[in-house]
DNA sequence: GATGAATGAGGCTTCATTCAT
DNA sequence: GATGAATGAAGCCTCATTCAT
């Protein structure tokens, strides 16, 4: 049940080969998250795919639909897998382990999208296009932090702590770990997220 | 002691008021956090300022240098900042929460200096005008984990965790906070970073 | 009786000292041989004479108006020259001999002047303000072609060249030294206009 | 053997048909020669070749590298020649001769190119990359100068003269006419060059 | 006489995009 | 599927010029 919609394509751009498609994506993803969406030219892309610039518009409407199609295919795996944790029907502390570790996996498999997005979401929103980044924002806040208030609730998290914040405070924690994971690094992504999530739960400092 | 370098200047530059070169520095700023400096062109910034754009150029030499002297400007600033905690004397424990209330009046002070520096450095600190961006990093990284490691050797942290994950998410989590801070809002950097502090080293699990 | 007009000025623009005008008027001069008329900007003049590039309005209408003050001075001062020449019932060789030593005479003092000249005039001409360049050339061509023709007919020059082509050759031969001619060198004008000479009217080969 | 380096390219620069591009550059140089090159607006170079300014841009990097490469063409055109000529073993008589109706050549086939040369070298030899201008002037001079000498020295040129004088008598003599010749007019560059020689080495008086 | 600050036009260049081949 | 060449809009920057102080 995907929140996004591939916008509709004026030309029947069906020829091209998924493949091609989704290795020209790959290629798009890291160089957009190297640089920058704005600072990529539709050339730097072709270049590393060893075409002309030209030679994209065979296979994508536009550079803005190269990034729609990264986001939005993304945001798509995303929800899978997040679907899949919050109709678990799992306790409080046991979906937000759960929410934490597969957000890890989803960073190692689309390090390039994640990057991306925590860059450029922020003005994109304003653009029709890219209406369902907001729509999955609202959802992601929705899903967090109603667990967290589950939990307070529950007894299982800390009841004076300020809600929103505690709920940034987690999301970012987590998230932002796509600026400098390295997919094949020493550690797994299960790995990371059950250090973070010690520290996250627990804190830095020793437990009496 | 600041780690920055005004950048040499051949033309008499900055001879004019220093206010209203903070004052147009002040809008580019905020322009340049809100929609990313390469999507930031030299006319909206003018615009902001009541001016045409080519009349910035009476202030400044460059885009580039505009974003160059709100980045050190607020290094500079940031540096006096930690240099006087670090020269302070203080234990790990006290250090990291004085760095973490120090990081949280920067944020409040720059808010969108620290947003560009979040946004751009990765891509900046390739060209050489930006080198003092590594530099500062390194000092950056040195301070919080050399803080952190006298903190493991005298038990005021807990000595499973794997230490540089451990930094990554202490300096993210208190950074990525300028993505979302507003000045003047209902909570006061003191207070965030109080509450930051108790999650960081508590947990938001309960103490048994 | 000068060939030139100074244009008309629609401002009053008499206060200025007339010793300041020709102070800046030289330094201008200066950077227009250097870097050429386009290439120079305001700016740069202002710079050499230590003000600021708006200040010199207070002393000329425009930057063009520089240049027409340069060249229409020079021009005057050349013909006052030539025309006391002209008027002294030489013969044909000895008109040449003069004209080239009072040509390179002109060179020492105006160097900048010749050098502007040289390099600018051929777009000059297109514009009305500039017309007395063409008037100038002319009078000129008239001068030396007529002084040639003169010694041909009187059997001092060679009958058997081309005589617009020796124009040429006599005319380039003594203005262009004005690329490399610097006042104050070993050659005195007079000096170089005697080997000139004696190059121009026996040749590089010895004779028989 | 040619003294001049074509720049380095970082695109894959000159990948299209040479024939446009020599097309497109001769064009730029006859707009250059006429106007100047700082004069020269690529707009108007678009204009002249039927485009639009930025198309230009796929054909070469920079206005700058279009003059750079007419310069550096034509230099190594002429000392192709100019080589010929000195690996002939010609008498120093023969070898003046034979250099003076190259360069007639030259500027016949060069024009354009030459008279920029004229105009602009000056300033041009400022920048590290028109530095082979500076290469080509001293491999020049050394030509023709080495060859005055060994005139001078076998008898076949006045002794009396100040030879640098001469060295640059000559050269301008020769050179200068780019500025007013017109290919195609009623000389041949060949019999302009036995008028110049004529009169170089013989002079504008009747020999007695 | 000069400064400081700005204007406005225009210049060079980049780049997403198109399209005939 | 891809190339080569071009378009057109827009971006950064320069510069002659103006004018209140």
């Amino acid at each position: 049940m995907p929140t996004t919609k591939t916008s509709a394509k004026k030309k029947p751009q069906a020829p091209a080969s998924p493949e091609r498609r989704r290795e020209l994506l790959g290629i798009a993803a890291e160089v957009f998250a190297a640089q920058g969406y704005n600072a990529t030219t539709v050339r730097k892309i072709a270049d590393e795919a060893g075409m002309l610039a030209g030679s994209l518009y065979y296979h994508f409407d536009s550079k803005e639909s190269m990034l729609d199609e990264i986001l939005s295919t993304f945001l798509d795996e995303l929800w899978d897998g997040y679907d899949t944790v919050l109709a678990a029907g799992l306790g409080p502390r046991e979906t937000i382990e759960a929410l934490v570790t597969e957000s890890f996996r989803e960073i190692d498999r689309h390090r390039a999208a994640v990057a991306i997005y925590q860059k450029e979401s922020r003005h994109l929103v304003d653009q029709e296009r890219f209406h369902y980044l907001v729509d999955s924002q609202v959802r992601f806040e929705k899903a967090w932090l109603g667990t967290l208030e589950r939990g307070v609730a529950a007894g299982v998290f800390r009841a004076d702590l300020d809600l929103r914040l505690t709920y940034r405070f987690v999301r970012d924690t987590v998230w932002v770990a796509a600026s400098w994971y390295r997919p094949g690094g020493q550690h797994s992504p299960e790995e990371i997220a059950r250090q973070y999530l010690s520290m996250v739960l627990d804190g830095i400092a020793p437990r009496a």
